[in-house]
DNA sequence: TTTGTTAATGATAATACTTATCATTAATGA
DNA sequence: TCATTAATGATAAGTATTATCATTAACAAA
């Protein structure tokens, strides 16, 4: 940990926003949980396991302003539920195990190169990029069940 | 055209579905519309004003399943809607513009590569990928407008 | 061609996720 | 401390999609 928690109100303040208990709370879990992306559903749940009285529609709200002041990211795979993380700064894309839903990031220069060079060429100016990867992980549990089912596509 | 509008009765026929006449219309649609892209409710719209009576029920459902028999491609943009084209077999990914929503396709043959270097370097077998770019496209309107709003990240 | 079986349809209810509304409460600046 | 104004929480509403179920239509066999 770099920093001490308390920044967290300095953080939402200078996003011109009011460093308020929930919004401390929600941005404290996404820097203290161990998995990296959350739902608005789990937040809700976090919170509420930690004992706090917090409305799913606050969560909602903060989440949204909290993207826009880049205090996270939104992202959206396949479960058709957006999923929030921190940003740190650094972009990146991520993979996927479509098996048992657990979520690398990873970063290629070399593909991020070639996306703003498609874009040039048809005359698009690129602002921002989606790339997610789908497979099976090397988790042994997700290795057994793969083969049950044939790969498609 | 390739070949005559009667084929779409075999399509569905041997993907294993009956060939009702609700399937025929919006396989047709999909064939003869300007639109490569549609969402449920664009097929729903569509066939309405094209006299026929059809409930959005049925397009949901068949659209799930022509997509599981390779007839359709189902995609997810920014929207929070899924949108439909017809699948041709050639894979390709998508650039959108996010000011007037057209869409072109791209295939890079050598982002395809890095995409399953990387899968295979952190161990995951690949399944499928999504990749969209999203900017603003060549269209004088569009790079008009392009001006009022800063470019975020 | 007629008929029987079974899948498909369409109307609508239900669900999942998210946003809007609004009275009450709390954070900040004077 | 007090006043102002934004934030909260409960809940209604909205949007996209899936499930239910009685009726209808497609297909295979006679």
């Amino acid at each position: 940990m770099t920093r001490p928690a308390s920044d967290n109100a300095s953080d939402i303040h200078s996003s011109g926003l009011k460093a308020t208990w929930p919004r401390i709370r929600i941005l404290r879990l996404f820097q203290e949980t161990a998995q990296r992306h959350l739902s608005a559903e789990d937040v809700y749940r976090a919170l509420l396991a930690d004992g706090e009285e917090i409305g799913l529609a606050t969560i909602y709200r903060v989440l949204t302003q909290f993207e826009q002041a880049g205090l996270l990211s939104r992202l959206h795979f396949e479960s058709g539920k957006a999923v929030y993380e921190l940003n740190e700064g650094q972009h990146h894309d991520h993979l996927v195990c479509v098996l048992c839903g657990r979520v690398e990031e990873f970063c290629d220069p070399e593909i991020e190169r070639l996306q703003h060079q498609v874009a040039e060429r048809r005359g698009f100016e690129l602002r921002e990029h989606a790339l997610s990867l789908y497979g099976v992980c090397s988790d042994p549990a997700c290795r057994a069940r793969q083969g049950k089912r044939p790969v498609d596509g």
